[in-house]
DNA sequence: ATTAATGTTCAGAA
DNA sequence: TTTCTGAACATTAA
């Protein structure tokens, strides 16, 4: 379920492979169905062997690692994909590995246990078209108070839904999505063209508090224990949930209407009647 | 045996 | 044109 917190505790782990050298780029063997690897590992490979690492960043739910080349290795973990610098959770689902040298890291992983993510490496060219133009919008952390209702415009969708939408803004995902609502008050079904300034700006302050403080507790690891940060250690913001997965338990604002559980866009939407209105 | 789960993308319908 | 729906990807736990 990786969302921006999680994706930024990922890239916060490997920071240290800044200044590394590529050994060693490789498919490992996973007995299922590979993963989307793209160019094939093998011209993959020999674009990386002996480049340097020049940073990590973090677009959306991405991971990127920049090479002295300009070329991009973009990570997308999509549900279940994890980016790690320990031994990861099972063997079995490891899908790619970068032996390195020169700095303290010596191994970069990538795991998926469902296999839904991929492994991208994109010239420099190509990064700034296919990630940077038209059609994702800018990152969570990014945008400005101004060009965040304006990026939304004058849509009808559900604001719930017009969230997840990544040409919209980049980052917000299906639990976030909630969470900031509920503590902006406003109502998951609210039509996007229906909401004022002044609740975008609260939509907008929210959306920035909740990821600073989930990044802070290194995201949220959910029932499935599926998430964790590069270190395979659990995060900790499921706790802080306010809302998600909360369904029938009493909402920690007014302390009387219990959380309802909605479908939208076949997603699970999860709010307070009584806080969480549509004006 | 069936269902649902965090993300994305596409085809096709309304 | 915009919006919505369902399916697809693969896995596992309830």
């Amino acid at each position: 379920m990786p969302e921006l917190p999680e994706v930024e505790t990922m890239r916060r782990g490997v920071l240290g492979i800044i200044g590394g050298k590529v050994v060693k780029a490789e498919r490992t063997p996973c007995p299922k169905k590979p993963i989307v690897i793209s160019p094939r590992i093998d011209r993959l490979s020999k674009r990386l062997v002996g480049k340097t690492i020049k940073s990590v960043d973090r677009l959306g739910k991405r991971v990127v690692v920049r090479f002295e080349t300009g070329d991009r290795l973009i990570f997308e973990p999509r549900m279940t994909g994890l980016v790690l610098i320990s031994d990861p959770p099972t063997t079995e689902h490891l899908r790619f590995s970068l032996k390195l040298k020169n700095c303290p890291i010596k191994k970069l992983l990538y795991w998926d246990r469902r296999g839904l993510g991929n492994v991208t490496l994109l010239t420099d060219k190509q990064y700034q078209t296919k990630l940077t133009d038209g059609k994702l919008g800018p990152d969570a952390l990014v945008v400005s108070e101004e060009e965040f209702p304006q990026r939304f415009g004058k849509t009808r969708r559900d604001v719930k839904v017009a969230m997840l939408d990544q040409s919209i803004v980049l980052g917000i995902g299906n639990l976030y999505a909630s969470e900031i609502l509920h503590l902006a008050g406003v109502h998951p079904q609210t039509r996007c063209d229906l909401i004022n300034k002044k609740r975008w700006s609260l939509i907008y302050k929210h959306m920035l508090d909740v990821f600073a403080l989930a990044i802070e507790y290194e995201g949220s690891t959910l029932s499935d224990g599926t998430y964790r940060n590069a270190l395979n250690k659990s995060g900790g913001y499921q706790n802080e949930h306010r809302v998600y997965d909360r369904e029938g338990e009493k909402c920690p604002s007014c302390k009387q209407s219990p959380i309802i559980r909605i479908v939208q866009a076949q997603r699970a939407t999860f709010y307070c009647k009584k806080c969480q209105t549509k004006r």
